[in-house]
DNA sequence: CTATCTTGATAGATATATCCTATCGATTGA
DNA sequence: TCAATCGATAGGATATATCTATCAAGATAG
């Protein structure tokens, strides 16, 4: 019974506190409500970290200084931000709402920087793109001719899940994404549909099924196969056409990458099914080692695209990608 | 006694590897590219007032701080944003770039702030209207149903040309305005349609053509008028439809304000032309003292409504007054 | 239940930034 | 030519930002 009643007092002292302080403010003289972007972005930080320490290194600034920055945001606003205890326990309503704006500020506030660096030096800078494991071979294909428009560009391309592509675009820890467009709500974003993605069975050449014009589902549930971690929406695609044939698949490895699942495949002991677009992309057939063969039944196809923030405008950058993959999109789409 | 020792190294190694980067991310150590949102006002103000010092003046700071933070913008951005001669010339086209991300940025952050405020105080502050003088009797029937569902909300309206009203809605000096929506390019704003400005004779109760059920625009030309100034588009409108009956128009008397134009339809001596609405919404014809006779001809009618910025999401007091607007506009258009 | 670790807050010191007043030099106008 | 206007600059007072070092309150492991 005495950790409620102190932690209610605990509170109690804080709010009281924090009206104090705000009372004392009122009289100095300057900065009565000076908003700083960078103390914005502790926000952002401290958002996706959940961790006034690792926030803080993120900012490279150290902890006190960050929590001071978090406390004079509170202050100007006159609301409690994040809920503590003795640790970080989220954010307050109000809190929220401001993380909400926070992004968009800091968003235009790169945005602004980024638009007057290329008036001055041309389109420059670096592109921070995320792809699910399936599309990953696909980035080739809109980086490429858009490297040869804008040199000075660098990329930095990570591989993600569906939904962590979202987040990172929320907290603009990425320009834009490589994803499925129709499968989970995608929120406000900026979707630009790039190719739909079929499915084949990848085999060895030297392995069962190899020879066949076309095998079934539940053909396929009888091999041995390899696919991506069950966090990845292709995976769960693709056992949900396996389950529905009524036969068990028989999935004897996973990993999040496509390498390995390569690897695998390779030796004839494991077959495993990926988008056929990607299976050619990557020229695995060219070889006689691999066959990827179709998969008949039902038509199941998934869109998958570019997403960019929804805001309007968007950086130079992110604007002249999606301008690129608008320029690409008819030539992928069959 | 293990642990505090290796703890302790630990502890000496993490500061060392802090002061290690420290020491490469910034030879100087603090505010190497700080953004105040302050500063962009700073910008805002200039743009405006065109005039270092009444810029500062409107900020509330001195000329030197002032050019200070302009100056340190263009240092942050590396560009000059502003010509200067030995006086204020205008923005640069990086200026004007900056210029309309700092728009954007001020506006969210002025919206952030009231958002917050409104979550804990409830919907309250000062709406900063502007009208055309003949939008201005309409004003009540937005404001008034607004202020019974908001009491805590405060109004400031001015009159105000169209042209103006852009200016200042593009400038955030007002929060929204009611202008004409059809004639000039509105550029980038939320509109809301609220009625069609449908145009009467205004005469004395003892005048002639006191008497009719109507009279043509040919006959209106014949007669004294008192009309609004030519830099109003109303007046403009009006000055068309006369000189196309081909009669030379006799406006005798002109004013910017609308009650100086009734004063003077009162003494006999002076007819008017004025929205139909205006003059039924004023309860002028109630009394015995003046008319307002339907004008034949051409039906020329034009569309008045509200006008917000067309940023997304809108203030809270905005969005408000537009969902208000929207509620009553089908009472209005008939 | 105790010892230890983790986490965020706080204190004190110092460097930095901000702002004001006063003044200057260049242009503009009379 | 002289005064007025405009914006830039210098110098000094003061607020602010950041660091290091440390603390106290949970959380956690033994």
């Amino acid at each position: 019974m005495v950790f409620p009643i102190k932690l209610d007092f605990f509170r109690y002292y804080c709010v009281l506190f924090l009206r104090f302080t705000l009372f004392l403010k009122s009289k100095h003289k300057y900065a009565d409500e000076v908003l700083v972007i960078d103390k914005l972005e502790f926000l952002l930080a401290l958002a996706r970290e959940k961790h006034f320490g690792h926030a803080a290194e993120a900012c490279g600034v150290t902890q006190p200084t960050l929590s001071a920055g978090v406390k004079q945001l509170e202050e100007t606003f006159g609301v409690l931000l994040v809920n503590r205890g003795s640790r970080f326990q989220g954010f307050t309503p109000e809190g929220d709402r401001v993380l909400d704006w926070a992004r968009r500020i800091v968003g235009d506030s790169r945005a602004m920087r980024q638009e007057v660096h290329a008036l001055k030096h041309g389109l420059a800078g670096r592109l921070r793109l995320a792809a699910i494991p399936t599309a990953l071979a696909m980035v080739e294909t809109l980086t490429t001719p858009f490297r040869a428009r804008h040199p000075a560009v660098q990329f930095t391309v990570l591989s993600r899940t569906s939904t962590e592509i979202l987040a990172l675009l929320e907290n603009l820890e990425i320009d834009a994404g490589l994803t499925y467009l129709d499968n989970e709500p995608l929120g406000r974003v900026t979707a630009v549909p790039l190719y739909m993605e079929r499915y084949r069975l990848l085999v060895a050449a030297d392995a069962p099924l190899s020879d066949r014009e076309s095998v079934s589902w539940a053909e396929v549930a009888q091999v041995p196969l390899c696919l991506l971690t069950p966090d990845m929406q292709n995976r769960r695609i693709i056992e949900r056409m396996l389950r529905d044939t009524g036969v068990e698949p028989n999935i004897t490895l996973e990993s999040d990458s496509m390498v390995l699942l390569y690897s695998h495949v390779r030796t004839g002991r494991w077959a495993s099914v990926m988008p056929a677009r990607l299976a050619t992309t990557l020229g695995l057939t060219d070889s006689d080692k691999l066959c990827s063969v179709p998969i008949e039944g039902p038509e199941v196809t998934h869109s998958i695209g570019l997403v960019a923030p929804a805001r309007e405008p968007l950086t130079p950058l992110t604007a002249a990608l999606v301008t690129q993959a608008r320029r690409i999109a008819p030539s992928l789409l069959d």
